[in-house]
DNA sequence: AAAAAAC
């Protein structure tokens, strides 16, 4: 059996590879690190889950070794679709590059300049960016792109689909023709395939599985819930609580919107929730996903954002509250949980109008998946106009018999117990209340909550979206008051690794 | 019907 010693890895890489309790390689690693070594390029065919950062990671620190960076002259460049992809590879540098001195910089938008530019000057031996903030170094003159030794393109299919595929080309062009090329993708539809051709010199093809781990261990359900987004939030509540294995859940919406909605709504019903999108600014982003990595906060709504590549060790569960509109889009969130042979659980929500989409899924993935109790025929036939409890029949009634036995999802922040529990004999107009006031002003938080009739009506304006995130961030950092995520003097080492030079 | 990414 090849071990990560039979690789022709150096002994500082080995020793960090022990210590983080791997002597096995998975199939990605055992065949590209040889070729990665021999300064070969390589086109590598693996979906995150497989291994595949390391695949790079590993060779990319033997390779540097020898030699060492000038200023604002980068020696390696990484790019990566996502800021968190770009972080979480940022992080593996951190952990396999632990005996060397290597100078990591993580290039990307939403936070300072700074302390970017500080690492450009003290000379990178690493550079790993999101495309839209390497460019704005490079025409700030902060950058000379002619000392880069190797490139690695990742996630080159999902960059096609972002958009990126311009961004890469103008970044490849100021790269010396010599340079060594490491190129990875999930997939390899034709479009990618002529990309790879014209990046790529004589490259070695390595191709490995999907993870079959999620097909085997991941139980997969279908929820028929009525089309309204407060009721399907209802169901999204019940359905948690009912959860009794729980330890930790993505949310997955289809719109940011949707994504802020929810995570106020759950906020509120004293759920322990964060929430993820592209527009939130970074500090929250990356607050919200090291909070979930920590187990500070539960549930993680999120977009899909965080459908991909995120390594999340340990998801128990996975909810599309909306039900993809890519099928493939489906087989990324739920691959979110089950991970490393463990048992994980996705539920997806489903209304009428989206048997289209399930179609389209159970098609990819080639089964049927199961209706956890009645298919869509078994909702009540839909109705036009609002009348008094309508709709969440069907959900009510097992919400009810469930609302006894609460999972570990469940966690009430301490203060927010009234709150929570306003009590309103019809849901409809509750869950009205809670949309009119999930965007409370700092100062309104400490006061009394308790809806007032004169904002019953009142519905969120999109128009003020804007000022309303930023009521939110000077809330996020001036106002000690409880918060659904608060880390005090601990700040988690995954923002240390933005926010302060490596020494 | 969307999301992601620079200021």
């Amino acid at each position: 059996m090849t071990t990560f010693s039979d690789l022709g890895l150096s002994q500082k890489v080995l020793s960090a590879v022990t210590d983080a309790g791997y002597t096995v390689p998975t199939p990605i690693q055992a065949g590209a690190i040889p070729f990665a070594l021999q300064r070969r390029d390589i086109c590598g065919i693996a979906q995150t889950g497989t291994g595949k950062t390391a695949s790079f990671v590993l060779p990319m620190l033997t390779l540097l070794e020898n030699g060492r960076a000038r200023a604002r002259m980068p020696r390696t460049l990484i790019l990566e679709p996502t800021r968190e992809l770009a972080a979480q590879v940022a992080e593996n540098f951190e952990k396999y590059g632990k005996n060397h001195k290597l100078n990591v910089a993580l290039l990307i938008g939403g936070v300072s300049f700074e302390e970017q530019n500080r690492k450009l000057e003290r000379g990178a031996d690493v550079l790993i960016c999101t495309p839209g903030r390497l460019l704005d170094h490079c025409e700030r003159g902060k950058l000379l792109m002619t000392g880069v030794e190797i490139l690695v393109i990742d996630e080159a299919d999902r960059m096609l689909d972002m958009g990126f595929i311009p961004d890469i080309e103008r970044i490849a062009k100021m790269i010396p023709f010599t340079r060594q090329t490491l190129f990875f993708s999930a997939t390899m539809p034709p479009e990618i395939q002529k990309l790879a051709d014209r990046f790529l010199q004589n490259p070695e093809r390595i191709e490995v599985a999907p993870p079959s781990s999620t097909a085997k261990t991941v139980t997969q359900r279908l929820v028929a819930v009525p089309n309204k987004d407060y009721e399907k939030r209802s169901r999204l509540r019940d359905l948690i609580r009912a959860q009794g294995d729980l330890k930790n859940g993505i949310i997955f919406c289809n719109r940011k919107k949707d994504v802020a909605d929810l995570f106020r709504s759950l906020e509120r019903h004293g759920f322990s929730v964060g929430a993820l999108h592209g527009d939130m600014d970074q500090r929250s982003r990356t607050n919200m996903l090291a909070g979930f990595k920590d187990n500070q906060i539960t549930l993680l709504v999120a977009s899909d954002v965080a459908a991909r590549g995120l390594d999340i060790p340990d998801v128990s569960h996975v909810f599309n509250f909306d039900i993809p509109i890519h099928a493939e889009d489906y087989v990324h969130r739920i691959g979110r949980t089950g991970r490393a042979g463990r048992s994980g659980a996705a539920f997806t929500l489903v209304a009428k109008s989206d048997a289209k989409y399930l179609d389209a899924i159970e098609k990819l993935i080639d089964q049927k998946i199961e209706w956890l109790d009645g298919d869509l025929s078994a909702l009540p036939a839909p109705t036009e106009g609002e009348d008094e409890g309508r709709g969440r029949r069907g959900t009510r009634e097992k919400g009810d018999r469930e609302r006894g036995d609460r999972g570990k999802g469940r966690e009430r922040r301490a203060g927010h117990k009234s709150e929570a529990k306003t009590e309103h004999t019809n849901p409809v107009e509750a869950e009205e209340i809670e949309v009119a006031r999930m965007e409370p002003v700092a100062s309104e938080r400490k006061v009394d909550r308790r809806p007032s009739p004169g904002n019953r009506n009142a519905r969120p304006n999109p128009a003020n979206d804007d000022q309303r995130e930023r009521r939110r961030n000077h809330y996020r950092d001036h106002d000690d008051g409880p918060t659904p995520v608060g880390f005090g003097d601990e700040i988690p080492a995954f923002m240390l690794i933005v926010a302060n030079a490596k020494s």
